[in-house]
DNA sequence: AACTAGCAGTCGTCGATTGCGAGTGCTAAA
DNA sequence: TTTAGCACTCGCAATCGACGACTGCTAGTT
């Protein structure tokens, strides 16, 4: 356990090296208010915290950075955390709450809003329905043999597939068929669209076959897209002017799904979560850390939101932006959820 | 004019120039095969080319590379096209024809391959109609006085919005509603959307009004969404070692609107358009060269597709790879719109 | 026992200096 | 018109030294 004093020079060296980027040397510690002992019994702390593993020198004679223990500790009892302003909760709740918006676009405002909050970049998923209901199918004509299955789910969600005919068939036909087909299965889930129920043809048959699968699919995502927003906001960090880092970033935003298999990695649990550096799988996240949180409707509905950053980024800030931007989008996606 | 034996030295300088990175002096040029003079006399010729402005050499005693209007005659004249591999085209080809995508994922599709083939990054816009027509209009419950509006409209485009009612509408009568609307509009044009026509119910107007206004809008807009993908194949060029240029890059693609608004200073007529550097209005793209081309149907429905890259790109493939997609995309688009 | 002043020592940074080599322009000869 | 030769120009990379920011340690103080 660390003393009073010890998490007090601990936290001067985080604060510090967040704000300059360079190592915090003792004397400027003790020039901090609030400690009042020479740099010398400074110098004793930070060699102790060496010892422990919060800190270290890039070389001998040079001020301590924290390690991702110490960014741990700071993150865990450290950091003051400070909220938005009301000014800007304001802001981006008049945003979100458009209630004409749908899913994605919700998602997709959110991600632009939050790397001017942090100066991080922003990663969103689009609500996920654990479980899809049907609420109306359409079959548009396209072509002569070629027609576009239209699925529309509860929560403005769609699917759409176009599926190639062996005949022609006429356009009321189409009309009556989705008609039909919307009123038996109107409610229904994915498990539940089975063609034994009622009497269909067999092109009835197949289509709500495919739209089983289709649903059955969809369900199958982990997550819905990923939308990220703000690498401008991330490379003015003076850590990534050098090229080496940047490619690492894009490589991971390229690769989405790389992206999406991190995001799962971090999340364990609701509640906002913060992974540092090394704590992450991968290697090449090691100069970033992640702050995610859940959103949505229990049991129902969730997506994840969620900034990437330096690891010196101002976390008591970005964590209360992080769970206010997910409590906002839980109520935003709960109300159309119902 | 350029003599024949000028265009061979600025031939070598710009394929020397686009190998390398690096200025290329007299004697690499007289190395080339080809051109059997001395060093010292390709040194004249160099002259006389700067002189021209076609080359500049960035300090007294070195090489020299290619200004704009070196690149120009380049591209024009000088730049030796080499087609896809047909093993190349049978593999896009093979990803786009699935007819089973709707067309923004074509574009988005089309975007992700692209950059493999050119090491740039791709710009694709979805295809727009010119015209919408309605195929149909559904009304879907969300909550108790929440509905979404969905117009589908020809060539699988989708516009949706949520509507707020006065009043609690029965499902049934929303469908009904739908039914009605979709029998009455189908296969009309936003201006032919007029309420006048027949006998509807104060909603139904409302509803009809609102849908002509999306459908305006949806038209007002210049080209659909743009959607690129790439960017670490353009990070991996040597130039965008340094962060500055990076920088530019990312702005630019973060205003989306100001890209698009490139692409339309771009683009003035059918066929491949290139615009290196300078030519183009915006500073930030000096560094950058711009291969696009229309794609579509024409009078019908058009998007664009295009590369960004190094002014150093190797034009001789990326032109040729632009034609290709676009004449695919053509194909692929025109057959959904008959 | 805890703290601090003082000092020698370490190490990275910055600017100046230098040598090297690539590549030129010019001149004079073929 | 072409070419060989040569002096000259520059950028680049390596080297060096001065500087200064820090530290670790020791010895003395509270």
């Amino acid at each position: 356990m660390l003393t009073k004093r010890k998490e007090a020079v601990l936290k001067a060296i985080v604060n510090g090296y967040i704000d300059t980027v360079s190592p915090v040397g003792s004397q400027i510690i003790a020039g901090n208010q609030g400690l009042s002992v020479s740099p010398a019994t400074i110098r004793m702390e930070m060699a102790s915290l060496e010892e422990d593993g919060y800190i270290t020198r890039p070389h001998t004679s040079a001020g301590g950075i924290p390690t991702d223990k110490g960014y741990r500790h700071y993150v865990e009892r450290l950091a003051e955390r400070r909220d938005l302003t009301p000014r800007e909760k304001e802001n981006i709740q008049r945003q979100l709450r458009r209630t004409y918006l749908d899913q994605e676009e919700l998602a997709r405002l959110a991600a632009t809003a939050l790397p001017k909050l942090t100066g991080s970049l922003a990663l969103i998923t689009a609500p996920k329905a654990t479980q899809l209901r049907l609420k109306r199918l359409d079959l548009v004509p396209v072509q002569e043999l070629l027609v576009m299955l239209l699925l529309i789910l509860q929560g403005t969600k769609i699917i759409r597939h176009l599926v190639p005919l062996p005949e022609p068939v006429s356009q009321q036909e189409l009309i009556r068929m989705g008609n039909k087909l919307s009123d038996v299965f109107e409610g229904v889930t994915s498990a539940e669209l089975d063609v034994t129920y009622t009497e269909l043809t067999p092109l009835e048959e197949e289509i709500v076959d495919l739209a089983r699968d289709l649903m059955k699919a969809e369900e199958r995502l982990s997550y819905e897209e990923l939308f990220f927003d703000g690498l401008s906001e991330l490379f003015d960090q003076p850590e990534f002017s050098e090229a080496e880092i940047l490619r690492a970033v894009l490589e991971i935003l390229e690769r989405r799904g790389y992206l999406r298999s991190i995001v799962e990695e971090v999340y364990t649990g609701p509640g906002v979560q913060v992974s540092i550096g090394g704590e992450l799988q991968e290697a090449s996240m090691r100069h970033f850390s992640l702050v995610i949180a859940e959103y949505g409707v229990a049991g129902h509905v969730t997506g994840v939101v969620g900034v990437l950053g330096p690891k010196r980024m101002d976390y008591g800030r970005n964590i209360p932006a992080v769970q206010f931007l997910s409590n906002l989008m839980s109520q935003v996606v709960g109300e159309v959820y119902q």
